[in-house]
DNA sequence: AGCACGCCGACT
DNA sequence: GTCGGCGTGCTC
């Protein structure tokens, strides 16, 4: 390297992307390339910064008396991604990050952070000891110190931070005690390799073989990739059909050719399964992140990857970024899922980096699910994707029935309970044959929203066709335009004054249950019982071994788990999920309810699912009952050619928000008025400004605009131009803005 | 982000 | 006269 110089971008947030000049030191000489990351004495006071290494020069450019010299290379580790940092740039450019930001969230760093440790509480001496201890401890009346002994002679040993909860220990007594030299606390690392990997469990990989169909798939799958390489592959396969099997299968086929893998899950805990099956069947080739780890934990399973152990990376989207020098295909499973979307800067999208990557490493891209995206299927129905579809289950399940129970008529009926006459007798079956049951809430996000619990109508905004919710002060708010209404008394559809918000919980679900079938042993699983990273675990484990008759839960109790005694699946209120405020509403809908049917009847005996509902004709419901995707998807694709939302029309959000909610508005005026000044073409339509679903977090106020354009371009262009008037304008200083397209 | 410079008001 | 407020500008 015969440059002496290289120009460093530093990794300060308030100077995005500015470029300084270093020397570079003779011993540094040949660890520096473009991305290594590097330590350097910046500003008066020579503080020592982390910054990028983007290019070199062979002049100092300035007064060479100010050039300072580079410090350290901070990582050794890991070679010039050079394919990384062309990603980076195209994310800088794509979502409008700095490329700082681009290339912290794309290069795999060291970071000196300390390791997650666990502290555990021992006992320091023999149990007669101990014993004696005791007794002078209750003497005293030393209760803290009574009750943590007491347990550490029950269970040996404990760890600190569950012992301070449980046992309602504070630190002192801790401290104390082990200054007293009755117990000892020590630090261990927590969870280095992922358990999996430790203990396969007698987990099977299932069987090696592929059906006529999976063979079909593949096959179509290998030639369409040798054909056109940069085109990615579409696998729709409705639950049960074995996805996974052509992911392994044609991860194989990699491996043999000297390629590495990427295996993108939504996130982990509800992965398990695929995670597990490719441990079985790949052992120690697959290396595991998940989005928990800290970034020297996941630095760590680079190491694997950059030492060659490790093949197959599976992990949720910063897994994406994996420094493999031979990628060979980037396989993104339940590609409709929301987790694919990063709400951080640079606000990337999983699977259009995925792509991107693949372009630029010539890695194929396989997109998985039983419920693609609508975008998705758009993309390959214009030609951008080849679609690839499995109809079949695997082996003998059979897809369950189904029916919809229409909750109107138990209404009328004298049924006011959450449960259906037809769920009741339902459960109660299961119950007498010793078969388990799923009932399903499918509450997303946590908007109220008010509907009439006679007819099913839903009070919606007039312009954006997005359910309105209720707000202190009995107002009705659009979270899109901002429309606004007072709080309705009677239906405005049938007069009914049965009219009002939901307020459903799972909780409350149990408690019903438990009142209606008292001897059945009942499973939760929502956010509240899920406590821990095993808490989510342990209550999948527990009903898998049949445990409880039945398990009640939210979204998390319907992804990717099989429970082969399953035979009954009930969703309790499909409307649940249907009013979130989000045009896709209708979309995510249905693939809740497909995969909640997906659980019933996974073994040999057949299933069976009730489908609750206040609305029975609403298309989405109708369509997931009959397992309809087409169906839907063409009626759905109709309204949103209409209104315009992608994936027929661009939408860019602009999200903003700040400590003051005066300075927030005016600002959001300002921005108004700027985008009908240079949209002389009428070439979009602005909606709002309107307060955002939730509207105020940690004393920000937020906001959000949408702008609906024909083509993207246009939609690029006009977020380009904001975001220099709101550089160069004072009036935004204490405004923060971020912006999504199309999602 | 820090840190220095600098330009104004309030104080020993 | 000096101390200290924080607006502005620079950092290879």
């Amino acid at each position: 390297m015969s440059e002496r110089y290289a120009d460093v971008i530093v990794d300060l947030t308030a100077m995005p992307d500015r470029v300084f000049r270093y020397r570079i030191p003779e011993k540094l000489a040949d660890q520096i390339c473009r991305g290594t990351c590097v330590e350097i004495p910046f500003g008066r006071g020579d503080k020592m910064t982390r910054g990028y290494v983007i290019g070199f020069g062979d002049e100092p450019g300035i007064d060479p008396a100010k050039i300072k010299e580079i410090a350290a290379v901070s990582d050794r580790g890991i070679a010039a991604e050079s394919g990384l940092i062309r990603l980076a740039a195209w994310m800088k450019k794509t979502y409008g990050s700095s490329m700082i930001q681009a290339l912290k969230t794309t290069l795999p760093v060291r970071e000196r952070e300390n390791r997650k440790t666990e502290d555990e509480i021992m006992l320091a001496v023999n149990d007669t000891m101990a014993g004696e201890i005791l007794s002078g401890y209750q003497k005293k009346h030393f209760t803290a110190k009574e009750r943590l002994l007491a347990a550490l002679m029950r269970e040996k040993r404990i760890n600190r931070g569950e012992a301070q909860k449980r046992l309602k220990i504070t630190l002192q007594t801790i401290r104390s005690m082990e200054g007293e030299g009755v117990i000892s606390v020590t630090s261990s690392e927590i969870d280095r390799l992922p358990s999996v990997l430790l203990s396969p469990e007698g987990e099977q990989s299932g069987p090696a073989v592929l059906s006529d169909e999976q063979e079909r798939a593949r096959d179509g799958i290998i030639q369409s990739f040798r054909r056109e390489p940069d085109k990615p592959c579409l696998l729709a396969g409705v639950t049960g059909s074995g996805k996974t099997l052509v992911y392994m299968d044609l991860s194989e086929r990699m491996l043999a050719e000297g390629r590495e893998v990427i295996v993108l899950i939504p996130e982990i805990a509800l992965s398990w399964q695929i995670v597990r099956r490719f441990a079985a069947r790949f052992g120690k080739k697959i290396a595991v992140i998940h989005s928990r780890m800290g970034k020297a934990e996941r630095y760590d399973e680079f190491e694997r990857v950059r030492r060659g152990e490790a093949k197959i990376v599976i992990g949720p989207r910063s897994a994406l970024f994996t420094p493999f020098s031979n990628l060979g295909l980037i396989i993104v499973d339940e590609e409709q899922e929301g987790a694919y979307q990063s709400d951080e800067t640079p606000r990337y999208d999983a699977r259009e980096v995925a792509i991107k990557r693949g372009q630029i490493e010539n890695a194929r891209v396989l997109f998985g699910s039983a419920t693609p995206s609508f975008d998705s299927v758009h993309r390959a129905e214009s030609g951008i994707y080849r679609l690839f579809v499995m109809r079949e289950r695997y082996g003998d399940a059979v897809l369950p029935d189904v029916s919809i129970v229409d909750m109107r008529k138990e209404l009328r009926a004298g049924n006011t309970s959450m449960l259906s006459g037809a769920l009741k007798s339902a459960i109660a079956e299961r119950l007498e044959r010793h078969e388990q049951t799923i009932l399903f809430l499918n509450k997303r996000g946590y908007t109220s929203f008010i509907s009439c619990r006679s007819c099913g109508h839903v009070i919606k905004c007039p312009h954006c066709d997005v359910s309105l919710t209720a707000h202190r002060g009995g107002r009705l708010i659009c979270h899109y335009c901002g429309y606004e209404q007072p709080m309705v008394r009677r239906c405005p559809s049938c007069g009914s004054p049965h009219i009002s918000g939901f307020r459903a919980g799972t909780e409350m679900a149990e408690g019903i249950v438990k009142k209606e079938f008292p001897e059945a042993e009942i499973l939760r699983m929502d956010s509240d019982t899920t406590h821990g990273k095993e808490g989510h675990e342990k209550i999948v484990k527990a009903f898998a071994q049949h445990q409880a008759d039945i398990l009640i839960g939210t979204q998390m109790i319907v992804k990717g788990h099989d429970f082969p005694d399953v035979t009954l699946v009930g969703v309790l209120l499909a409307d649940l999920s249907l009013f979130e405020s989000d045009y896709r509403s209708g979309e995510h809908t249905y693939q809740l309810l497909v995969q909640a049917i997906g659980r019933a009847g996974r073994g040999e005996k057949k299933g069976l699912a009730l489908i609750q509902t206040y609305r029975p004709d609403e298309p989405c419901i109708q369509a997931a009952a009959r397992q309809d995707y087409r169906a839907f998807y063409n009626q759905e694709m109709g309204v949103r050619r209409i209104l315009g939302y992608p994936p027929c029309g661009n939408l860019l959000a602009v999200h903003a928000s700040g400590r003051s909610e005066e300075k927030l508005d005016r600002a959001m005026g300002f921005i108004t008025k700027y985008l009908t000044l240079i949209d002389r073409r009428k070439q979009t339509r602005v909606i709002g400004p309107a307060p955002e679903t939730v509207s105020k977090i940690k004393d920000y106020y937020r906001r959000v605009l949408y702008i609906k354009t024909e083509t993207e371009e246009t939609a690029v262009r006009i977020r380009t131009l904001l975001e220099a008037y709101i550089d160069i304008n004072s009036g935004f200083r204490d405004v923060l803005f971020s912006y999504d397209l199309n999602r």
